[in-house]
DNA sequence: CTCGGATTTGAACCGCCAGTCAAGCCAGCA
DNA sequence: TGCTGGCTTGACTGGCGGTTCAAATCCGAG
């Protein structure tokens, strides 16, 4: 059975994509050491490159992987809202730096500029980005379309247009606010993004909740 | 006279600093030696560390050298141009990664990428960016205010709030394009930005020239 | 308990590259 | 022509860090 792995080397696997993820974040892909991983998984460097073949490998896998995990904890969010409405303003919310306390400062978006700056050269990078950045802007169409269907939006434009317009948007701002905290802060980002959102779909912005 | 330089040393300093835009042009941040530099200039490594006290701060520099070198090119373009809607179609001409001919694939952008990267850790690039960027957001603000003297834009939101708007969104937009030729396409980008940006504003599109 | 394979260790290896330095080069000047 | 001081070289080094490997350990099956 040469696919199968233990349940033990895939817990390991999964531990050491962990705490790759967490040392990236903290300390920037340039500055991540194969020694800083062992250390995270208190374990000993030899042992990273026994489960992994190289430390590019590795780095990639990791950088993917923290965008799965986060993935999956907001698609499970969404099935549970009932309103796109809801939808969109939660996807908003974790779109935006640093506003929910449960994250750090430098969370998942300094992931995503690690991701852009090694996907400029790397094919493989660039590829996986590709992926992670249809599956995000598929999920805002998504909102979208059920929007239309439960009669919340109106009908325009093409939604994955839509998808891919916001979703910039959000990133462009999202950028503004990881570098620069003092100008342009969290909640103003909030309300912008929602602001730019209405008007991209069309739809009226109620007295914000919250 | 220890605040002079002779004319010799500027024009080497200058020079390194071009060569190193380069060189973090073409192969990135994290690839760049001192070594490639100098053989660029066509001079030994020793040579670049007679000029700069240290690699980072060679690299910091040339990142803002080459974008003071765009925004210069950039705002003299400005202020040749009369109308408002003229100086914001340049503006996103010009935003547009690989739109013009007249540069390559990975230019301009490609650097501000590293810029970010670096920018999140190293307080001294946080500073430099946010120099560089407040510039920037500057610069669609002024054509905002410009277009409302001559009256072919309406008045409306404050005008630097909008230059953060549009700008971010150009930022956003222009990552995807960077990264993601085939879906994205230059042209398309141009387009939907335009738009945007006449929607924020608030001024009518009229049947697009060029 | 014993064997065998999977896991884990940590020391050793090795290439790379920023930064140093002593020695040459050259231009201007007296 | 010889002196001076700034420029330029390129060989050297010191450390860092990814990768390898032989040995130790662990664990489950028989």
């Amino acid at each position: 059975m040469a696919a199968t792995k233990s349940k033990q080397q895939k817990d390991r696997h999964q531990e050491i994509l962990e705490a790759a993820a967490r040392v990236i974040t903290a300390r920037g892909l340039a500055e991540t050491r194969i020694s800083d991983i062992a250390e995270r998984c208190g374990v000993s460097p030899g042992l990273i490159l026994y489960y992994f073949e190289s430390k590019d490998r590795l780095l990639i896998e990791a950088l993917t992987f923290a965008n799965d995990q986060f993935y999956l904890r907001f698609s499970r969010e969404m099935r549970r809202m009932k309103t796109a409405r809801e939808q969109l303003d939660r996807l908003i919310e974790l779109s935006v730096p640093g506003l929910l306390p449960e994250y750090e400062r430098l969370d998942e978006w300094a992931l995503w500029i690690e991701i852009w700056v090694r996907a400029l050269r790397d094919p493989v990078m660039a590829k996986e980005r590709e992926v992670l950045d249809r599956r995000w802007r598929q999920s805002i169409a998504d909102i979208i379309r059920h929007g239309r269907s439960t009669g919340e939006f109106p009908d325009g434009w093409d939604a994955e247009e839509l998808g891919l317009q916001i979703g910039a948007t959000i990133d462009g701002l999202a950028i503004q606010v990881l570098m620069n905290d003092t100008v342009f802060s969290a909640t103003r980002m909030q309300r912008v993004s929602l602001e730019v959102a209405s008007r991209l779909i069309g739809f009226e912005l109620e007295p914000a909740e919250v």
